[in-house]
RNA sequence: GGCGACGUGGCCGAAUGGUUAGGCAGCGGCCUGCAAAGCCGUCCAACCGGGUUCGAUUCCCGGCGUCGCCUCCA
């Protein structure tokens, strides 16, 4: 059973699960409006990774993460360019694929987009509307958060006291709202924007009201859990809910929230600060899966630095594995169960908030354990640590490599290698060894041969 | 101003009221023709000041500092 802090209650509690035997996980999903960046990538690897978990427990999981296609950022920059907003929409969902692919993260059981669920939207107005929770003025329609009698639920913090803060932010729309904390359901058009039809008039939906529409059609009433990152437990994830409460609908029974990504500074990584760098570049030059181990590395609600020493580390940590799990394949492992001893270890870390580092130190031990067995001779307690590592390590997404594609020129010179160290002519063999290496093989001479690998 | 998180060894980063996190890097050794890989060993630690306690990195109070949210944001 998993325990999990909960942003609502603030406390590490059971995730409950409505459908016994299935979790139904609502992760809110990106606005295509650009390029997938490295906090994107915490996001979805964390995800999957606990989707992984679960999964590998024997539950099922509904997995719904949204495409967020109609918002201003996307009107705006279809503007600014000059071009059709839907050609934005579609060239950054296809670099969000083409990323999430790359970083080894399962695709999601549904992924809505919320262009699809409009209707759905202008129902649902129209329906706090007849409770008199939201309200029509010039330029749109607003919820009326006073109507909710625990807005702040997710926040902790009293309504007046949000308002006071921020010290002298414009409130938006305010010549138009009732209270500065109501936020816009639907937005009237404007000329050259999308718009679809209501009976208030034509224009568009709000965000939070697009995400609390697909999380209800697809998952219904009281899903087990909601996810994000911290930035949207406020307003994002409040409105969403307040808009459910209003309704008088159950709405997400657990809120999971993770910490950012920072630079080496320790700030926030946004396109605003400058520190930016997209994922694809991150997957273009590192191995992807090494962005993986270090999340998990780490503690899913701390900060976590992201820049190349770190993800280096990571990359050479993986490497270690990499090699145990090739070194016992050489050595030939049979095909056994893992130890089921440390599989419940590893479970009692996971289930206890996601303690993926400690969970992680289990892992980096059978492997050592493991390289020390191979180097024994001892190919039973091989074969279960080998088991056990890959069982582990594919909980969580990891995937370890086990051998590369060795062209058959680089076989050869490893072959002339070997042929010359048999012959004591050590000069030849360094000479070869220097020319492999300095095609980016790395070089591996033990007594039973020579092994290249990149 | 409100709410919250956090300050751990050269770096990243966990747990924990008393006992080795783990990873990366370094050092010594074994192995090796020499390396590499692997194994064994090993150095380096808790922002500051009080308090509670037999004992605090861990709990409490006060400083100092960093970061996040307070209607763009994973």
């Amino acid at each position: 059973m998993l325990n999990l802090y909960d942003t609502a209650t603030r406390t590490v509690r059971p995730l409950a699960m409505r459908d016994l035997g299935t979790v139904s996980l609502y992760v809110c999903g990106p606005t295509v409006y650009g390029p997938p960046h490295i906090g994107h990538g915490r996001s979805t690897l964390m995800y999957d990774i606990l989707r992984r978990y679960l999964e590998s427990t024997g539950l099922t999981v509904r997995h719904v993460s949204n495409i967020t296609d109609i918002e201003d950022k996307i009107i705006e920059r279809a503007a600014r360019e000059g071009r059709e907003w839907q050609e934005i929409t579609a060239e950054n969902e296809a670099l969000w694929w083409q990323a999430m692919d790359a970083m080894g993260v399962l695709r999601p059981t549904d992924t809505p987009h919320a262009t699809d669920y409009v209707e759905g939207m202008v129902e649902l107005i129209g329906d706090l509307i007849d409770r008199d929770a939201a309200y029509v003025t010039d330029d749109g329609i607003y919820m009326s958060v006073k109507t909710v009698a625990d807005y702040g639920l997710l926040t902790h913090q009293r309504l007046e006291d949000m308002l006071t803060g921020g010290g002298d932010r414009e409130v938006f729309g305010a010549e138009n709202k009732r209270d500065p904390a109501d936020f816009a359901l639907w937005k009237f058009t404007k000329p050259g924007e999308p718009s679809w039809s209501s009976r208030w008039g034509d224009g568009r939906p709000g965000w939070h009201s697009e995400c609390v529409v697909m999380s209800l059609a697809l998952l219904g009433e009281h899903f087990d859990l909601h996810t994000g990152g911290q930035d949207l437990k406020f307003p994002h994830h409040e409105n969403e809910r307040a808009q459910a409460v209003a309704l008088g609908k159950g709405f997400a029974n657990h809120w999971m929230h993770h910490a950012f990504v920072v630079d080496a500074e320790g700030e926030k990584m946004s396109k605003s600060l400058g520190n930016f760098t997209t994922l694809l570049d991150l997957v273009d030059t590192m191995d992807p899966r090494s962005y993986r181990l270090l999340l998990l590395q780490s503690h899913y609600r701390s900060p976590v630095s992201v820049n190349a020493d770190t993800v280096g580390a990571a990359e050479r940590a993986l490497a270690g594995l990499d090699t145990f799990a090739r070194r016992a394949a050489a050595a030939g492992v049979a095909n056994v169960a893992a130890d089921p001893t440390l599989v419940a270890s590893f479970r009692d870390r996971m289930d206890d908030d996601l303690d993926t580092a400690n969970a992680m130190a289990l892992v980096f031990d059978a492997a050592r354990r493991g390289n020390a067995a191979v180097d024994d001779g001892d190919l039973a307690l091989a074969s279960v640590l080998a088991a056990s590592v890959h069982e582990l390590c594919g909980a969580v997404g990891l995937v370890l490599k086990l051998a590369d594609e060795v062209p058959a020129d680089v076989l050869a010179k490893a072959a002339a290698l070997d042929a010359a160290r048999a012959a004591k002519d050590f000069a030849t063999a360094d000479q070869v060894r220097a020319e492999l290496q300095a095609d980016g093989w790395l070089v591996e001479t033990t007594k039973s041969g020579t092994t290249v690998r990149r």
